[in-house]
DNA sequence: TTTGGATTGAAACAAGCGTTTGAAACATAA
DNA sequence: TTATGTTTCAAACGCTTGTTTCAATCCAAA
């Protein structure tokens, strides 16, 4: 494979990601991906092969460059604390999938699959969302202590990931609804304190309890 | 318009709400709708005018029928507290949105338009998600105080709902990663349980206090 | 410079889409 | 029964889709 194929590759990767990002895999042609990239609309079949082939590839693409930028334990130092490491997961999770222009497709392209699953979803679950999951599983069992009801520490855990992923599956909403308060790449610190106060404060008054 | 007709109309309406829920707009096909309600394809075009007409006249169909039989004070009685607001609240939205088989449609409808937004999304949120948040966020000041910081109570607001609209989200991948464990309508009161023993611990920590 | 596989490009392919057509079937009132 | 407007139906329309074709072009090795 010559340079320029391998650029014409990357190429495509890239504004695929776009594309299928702002469309949705359903809705984005071929032609758009090529036309905006600049290729003859052959070239994705010759690259990758298929429509869906592209577009699993770009999730793979858009993964792996969200993770590499920011790890479940961005800026967190050795040894520190279940909150400090709270912390790091909600922060990471915000600037991971909206908080930068460059990987804006990776929250997109995950939200839209879990929304309309294609058969691409459980490559997404098993490959990311699985050990996401367990991660903070471990952090709340930290902090509500090691002997806490299991089934609380799984509740607890689905409410401190759904403050998240409202910021990302709401956003169309709540910018139309407040379109004066926009919520973007500039206010995830803010919207990390916001979270944190309010699951910090929920999981310190259940510590040591049992459910129901 | 004789009582045949509108019977096609409203097998049309009924039978799309699902296929539009289950598919989605895009790749739902008028084909696929007709083909299951057992009418012509021209059915569509002469009783609702084009595919899109008949999307919008679906959501709205659906949001009726939802709030017909889980308004928002569902189960309340007068002068209840701000926590048994809360309750009734919380409650209501996860039996809208996924709690029967018969108003299934609803929630996937709503959740599918704000990730994939067609035009009718103004709709949704003109006539339905705007006086629903701010029904909330009314509870919600009441339970911190009517002196409570605002975007404190806009935070803690967006932090309950995003609870609930995880179960709806996030069900897809909730039930791949833990098939044992479904979501389900018949998990709706444990689930209110979890939310509201969650929401109250972090309400009644920031009770009083001003955001930072 | 010549050769041969890799890559590109314009054009065409079959299939499926939303929509339209016009005749047939139906229901209702004169 | 006849006349009139409504509703259904099979068929076709024009268009877009993902994919394929095959000649033209490129480029490194001989």
């Amino acid at each position: 494979m010559s340079i320029e194929s391998a650029e014409t590759r990357l190429r495509l990767l890239e504004t695929a990601t776009q594309v299928f990002a702002e469309h949705g895999y359903a809705t984005t042609t071929i032609r758009m991906i090529c036309g905006r990239a600049k290729v003859n609309v052959a070239a994705v079949n010759y690259h990758f092969g298929s429509k869906e082939h592209l577009y699993r590839e770009v999730l793979r693409y858009a993964r792996q460059r969200a993770y590499e930028k920011y790890p479940l334990t961005y800026g967190l130092e050795e040894g520190a604390t279940p909150e400090q490491r709270l912390r790091a997961f909600v922060h990471s999770f915000l600037l991971r999938n909206f908080g930068d222009v460059r990987n804006l497709g990776f929250g997109t392209l995950t939200m839209r699959e879990m929304v309309e699953p294609t058969s691409a979803l459980d490559m997404i679950v098993d490959e990311g969302i699985r050990s996401l999951f367990e991660h903070l599983v471990a952090i709340v069992r930290a902090i509500l202590g090691e002997d806490a009801d299991e089934e609380l520490v799984q509740a607890c855990s689905r409410s401190t990931i759904g403050q998240c992923t409202f910021y990302l599956f709401s956003r169309t909403v709540m910018n139309r609804m407040a379109p004066e308060q926009q919520f973007g790449a500039e206010d995830v610190e803010r919207i990390t304190d916001q979270i944190m106060l309010f699951t910090l404060h929920a999981l310190r008054g259940l510590s040591g309890k049992k459910t129901d």
